[in-house]
DNA sequence: GGCCAGAAGTGGTCTGAGGACTTACGCTGG
DNA sequence: CCAGCGTAAGTCCTCAGACCACTTCTGGCC
């Protein structure tokens, strides 16, 4: 086997076998190092690869430790490859969104929260009275987020996240020929879905949010757009 | 911004910006080294990054080359850190299989597909006549993974499937008190499943899909069993 | 008791060298 | 001319050593 494979394994060994629990640090790089028979190059190599998958974080100066190992900490690391993902991938990572997020809406929608009715009220009220694509962006993913996070699993959330992130990516809601049309589309079905959670109708919320999404996919299909290129500073 | 940190943004951005395409290769390392402004060990642990995430590819001896960013392909790299994440976590992911394998067991059975009716029908066969715990994983995970298969998303497939491997690491199968019950419950919930998609019934398998899993969370959730802490050799 | 400076511990980065593997070229023999 | 093969170039992999940057703890000072 070879040396960064060598180290990788025995990197997991430790925590897969309890060795090593959430939160745990581990010896310091010159032990590994002695520990699993590579040079330090190896094992950093090695470590990077963990920590890239969310499995362990480096802390300069401090030491290495093994992350919280939360399913949803965890999938937002996916958000570094997913956003380099072409269009034809995105099509399907849109239908894991709109089935995810069908369930996590009407979950939502089947409790009785009216705080969550109101804060949602008013990014609507906000969303519908922008018109600045980046505006837009970033009060459809407060919108749905805060859906998600109310149906109760977090990694629901994390995934629909990411997902929802990387198709924020393309243009849809840039001004042009059919934007009216499109916004218009957009706010009917948000209104739609946060109607559903308003009258506690889970079948209801599932059905406007899994429309609405589909709608998204729809767009998508048919425009076809450019991605933009510009990443954000890590 | 540290080293690596600009090593692995420069290394992104000439993906994301369509430079490098999927497949594309990437200039050798002392060229990237000298484009990137860091030392070759920077260099070469943000690759690692990337490569962890499923992003890129280094082979031994030719070159690093862009993946071909197939997002059912990234997706499976998860199996790598979701092997170490705790009966929590678990469950959590658990409730996204299940939502997930209920609706791609649907689109399974809206097919007219009478080789699928039958390849299942064999496995049950082989499911039901055995005892052995690591052939009864095998066996459900083939199951479960020509199901989903059918259902027509391979991003769908490679998801429920990094979710259903986390949970065989879990001993439910192994002879114990409540081995039989156990084993028929599942042995039924498969038969069930079969037999809404022979029905052409999507949901009727939608319910049986969903079913069945919600029992698996429900013997997770009372046994909370230790899990197996060997890894397979990469 | 609180604050601060120094020392120890630890990960981050760079440089240089040699080894291992893949690929492509050109030679040889048919 | 073509197939087979050996060599050479190209590229990534691993190691070793040194120094830097950051964090944490300790001890003394006010």
């Amino acid at each position: 086997m070879a040396a960064t494979d060598k180290a990788l394994a025995g990197l997991r060994q430790m925590i897969a076998s309890g060795e090593l629990g959430p939160g745990a640090k581990f010896p310091p790089e010159p032990e590994l190092c002695d520990h699993l028979g590579v040079s330090r190059s190896s094992l950093r190599e090695a470590a990077r690869s963990l920590a890239a998958l969310g499995v362990i974080e480096s802390r300069h100066g401090s030491g290495t430790y093994v992350s919280a190992l939360d399913p949803a900490e965890i999938i937002s690391r996916f958000s570094l490859s997913v956003e380099l993902i072409p269009l034809e991938g995105v099509l399907q990572l849109l239908e894991v969104r709109r089935v995810l997020e069908a369930h996590a809406t009407a979950a939502a929608a089947a409790r009785q929260d009216p705080e969550l009715e109101e804060k949602l009220g008013d990014i609507l009220d906000k969303l519908e009275a922008t018109t600045d694509a980046g505006e837009i962006q970033a009060l459809d993913a407060e919108f749905h987020g805060s859906i998600c996070a109310a149906g109760g699993n977090p990694t629901v959330t994390a995934l629909t996240g990411v997902i929802r992130g990387r198709g924020g990516h393309y243009r849809i809601f840039e001004p042009g020929a059919d934007f009216e049309a499109i916004k218009q589309t957009s706010d009917r079905g948000h209104r739609a879905i946060l109607a559903a959670i308003a009258h506690r109708d889970p079948a209801a919320a599932a059905t406007a949010a899994s429309a609405h999404i589909a709608q998204t996919e729809l767009w998508l299909r048919a425009l076809r757009p450019q991605p933009q290129v510009a990443l954000e500073d890590d």
